[in-house]
DNA sequence: TGTACATCAGTGAACGCGCGTTCACTGATGTAC
DNA sequence: TGTACATCAGTGAACGCGCGTTCACTGATGTAC
């Protein structure tokens, strides 16, 4: 129990929890304010109060879920040093790992319908967690002969793609049949196949 | 006008259709049963004449979905020879081009929530589906030497997640942003150099 | 330490709404003679 | 061609439901003296 405030202690942080639960097991269409709070043993009333409603609970929910994905991806970027490469396939696998962590707010931030614009902190936030995705590309094409290189936004723009591709097609089992490979394995292998087009690799490791 | 039936002449198609468009405006979780039949000139009560409520409605929705879908990736397999190569390259631009021209339709088969073992019919066409863009990996895989040939489940998973990838986030405006490249341009390059990675492009081209 | 007071997080009742679904019906269409 | 009948697609009223949101309130907590 510990510190508690006033009568709940935390309902703030405790609503945004319930609501990430439900999110990730009915999905966005399934979650409601109301059973929100009420597995948060409170009046939907109560919300009021620290919420202008629905759609910023929500909002708040995907706030989070940036800030811990900019995070860990900037974790995974520095670990993964020293060479540009191997901070590259990190932040990859670290996109994954977080999807698959955290699916109520991997759901909250790309599925819930809810804009990033909605708020200027929640367009800060997500665009830090893009930024260490394009900075890892950009340290990583300078490797590559100025006149065959892509753009490094267009680099990171394909393996988050692959990677987001990944997550919604087989990091769940959504679409009905059981995912042929595991995604992680799905992801590493693409990634290699992409760096050994984009001349990163040799060819016969 | 033309041949009509008995009081509306095609309601059932004509429900389908308010779905698609519906469900393309306002996501899934927008639709409604009520709305679609009210945008089809007919009380709620009509539509259960044709369907046993919303959740067959979307789910034939999708399966139309899926047959055009299935029948533009074959013809652009066969339109795409001689060459598995571009043929392969074929297929998957028609994906992003089905993506595009039929948004409705794509939202109903990937992002509605519907499961594919919904209905048998269901099922079989969205495996026809997948089979065309399996196939084309095959044929394009056996211009690998076998002993680096990646198997072509794989292959086609991750075109299929990069395609996906990409439609979800730059298809449309959604997350907030302008994406930075058209979304063509970003499947294009990305399959060369995914392809390039395979061995089945020249590094110089 | 004890009392009086201010704050404000959460209550509980109420609201209007549109939803999906059911049911007995009706009346336009097609068919038999 | 005309009449009697069967069919069945669509009607309209009704239902119970849970939703998001509002409002005046209450009573536990924190603070001043």
């Amino acid at each position: 129990m510990s510190k508690r405030g006033y009568h709940h202690g935390n309902l703030r942080q405790a609503l945004v929890e319930a609501a990430l639960a439900l999110i990730e097991e009915k999905g966005p269409t399934g979650f409601t304010l109301s059973e929100a709070a009420k597995q948060a043993g409170v009046t939907p009333a109560a919300v009021y109060r620290h919420f202008k409603g629905r759609e910023e609970l929500i909002a708040e929910a995907a706030r989070q879920g940036y800030e811990i994905f900019a995070d860990l991806m900037e974790f995974a970027y520095a670990k993964g040093q020293p060479s540009p490469l191997s901070s590259f396939e990190a932040t990859g696998r670290a996109y994954l790992a977080f999807a698959r962590k955290y699916p109520g707010h991997y759901i909250s931030m790309f599925e819930s319908g809810v804009s990033v614009n909605q708020s200027p902190e929640l367009a800060i936030v997500a665009n830090r967690a893009m930024a260490v995705l394009e900075e890892a590309a950009m340290a990583l094409a300078e490797n590559i002969p100025p006149e065959k290189r892509p753009p490094a936004k267009m680099v990171s723009a394909h393996i988050w793609a692959l990677s987001h591709g990944v997550v919604e097609l087989f990091g769940r089992g959504s679409p009905g049949q059981k995912s042929p490979f595991p995604p992680e394995d799905l992801l590493e292998t693409g990634i290699g196949i992409y760096l050994r087009g984009l001349g990163l690799i040799k060819p016969d490791s």
